[in-house]
DNA sequence: CCTGTTCTTGATTGGTTGATCAATTAAAGA
DNA sequence: TCTTTAATTGATCAACCAATCAAGAACAGG
């Protein structure tokens, strides 16, 4: 079995089997062991290839990253003059992050952050390309887009948690509208 | 020294030093052999008066909770006719709140409330409760205080959130301004 | 003084976990 | 074919942990 260029094809399945199992026990508590069972794979070979638990964690958070930045710049530049705005916020409620692996890798990475420096500056670098993106969406809508920006990203995180957090039944449609109704008093 | 009635004093110690840990360390990984010895007794006597860790979690969480809710009320009515706004929103980012074990204890209770149904009920109570409260004091400044109170509780959460996760100085001032500029342009 | 109740802990246990390492297998290259 | 390198795992270790329990210590009420 042993064939060469294993190494990008166990990592992958190593990270989606730590989405997997985060979300499936919804906290950073799982095991190498159960990680790697998920992934096909036995525990040794995960350290082998990461070296620690931790740098499976960082891996996993940096995959999440990237996918959310990947889903907003497919939607960009759209259509129309909140076209920008338009596609940031459809991203951040897409389907896909109300899926219960990627709800608890949010809050939990969340978490990691306060105590995992490398895990608190993806979450900076996060925040940083978020802002930057409303700020030019927002340009051409209104006199003071580096503030609109800020309450904006603040009240989608804020919109997002809550509707994860307190709703059994999470409506992403009312989450979204709340966000561009705000949108509708700020712009004018 | 076993005098009658050391239950409250020992349930108090524990909840503190179960808040302290959770804050030095920023994560719930923290044994109930740090909290007791933290709070000056045994491991053992720990689960004599809570039963379990999870007990020993969800009373520092209510404790917490207590304390917000406290601060809020005592802060109410206020004066003038955003008086009951102003408490509201002053109490949510007072000094007390970013203090590091309030910051970690907050957000580390969130992960919890995705695995823990008792965790879950209490943070739906704090929702609830924050939000008929806002209600009350939008009432007379809006036509639509629902709407404003789910945006603004959401907007309170969210910035609350970045201030305390993505900046190395805490700057409560700036965070109130953001959700006082708000409610300037939502309001009137 | 005696008895029941509360308070308290040391010792223990059954179980788990992250990490290491030697050893095996198979492909690639010369 | 022979050697080097990558892939892979079983076995193992040292550490840690939540929970239990029996037993001791001290107080209150009678």
């Amino acid at each position: 079995m042993p064939k060469i260029g294993a190494e990008p094809i166990r990592k992958a399945a190593l990270i989606n089997a730590t989405i997997f199992e985060v979300g499936r026990t919804g906290s950073l508590d799982v095991t190498v062991a159960q990680i790697a069972r998920r992934a096909g794979m036995s525990p040794a070979l995960a350290h082998h290839y990461f070296g620690s638990k931790d740098q499976i964690f960082l891996a996993a958070m940096r995959y999440i990253l990237r996918v959310y930045g990947g889903s907003v710049a497919e939607r960009l530049p759209g259509h129309g003059t909140r076209g920008r705005l338009n596609a940031i916020i459809h991203a951040s409620f897409a389907p896909q992050n109300f899926q219960r692996e990627t709800v608890s890798a949010w809050v939990n990475f969340y978490a990691l952050a306060l105590i995992n420096p490398e895990a608190e500056r993806l979450l900076r670098v996060y925040h940083r390309r978020l802002r930057s993106n409303l700020i030019l969406a927002l340009r051409p809508l209104t006199d003071d887009p580096a503030r609109v920006a800020e309450t904006l990203g603040a009240l989608i995180d804020g919109v997002y948690l809550r509707t994860v957090l307190t709703r059994d039944d999470v409506d992403a449609a009312a989450a979204e509208k709340l966000i561009f109704d705000y949108l509708d008093e700020v712009l004018s």
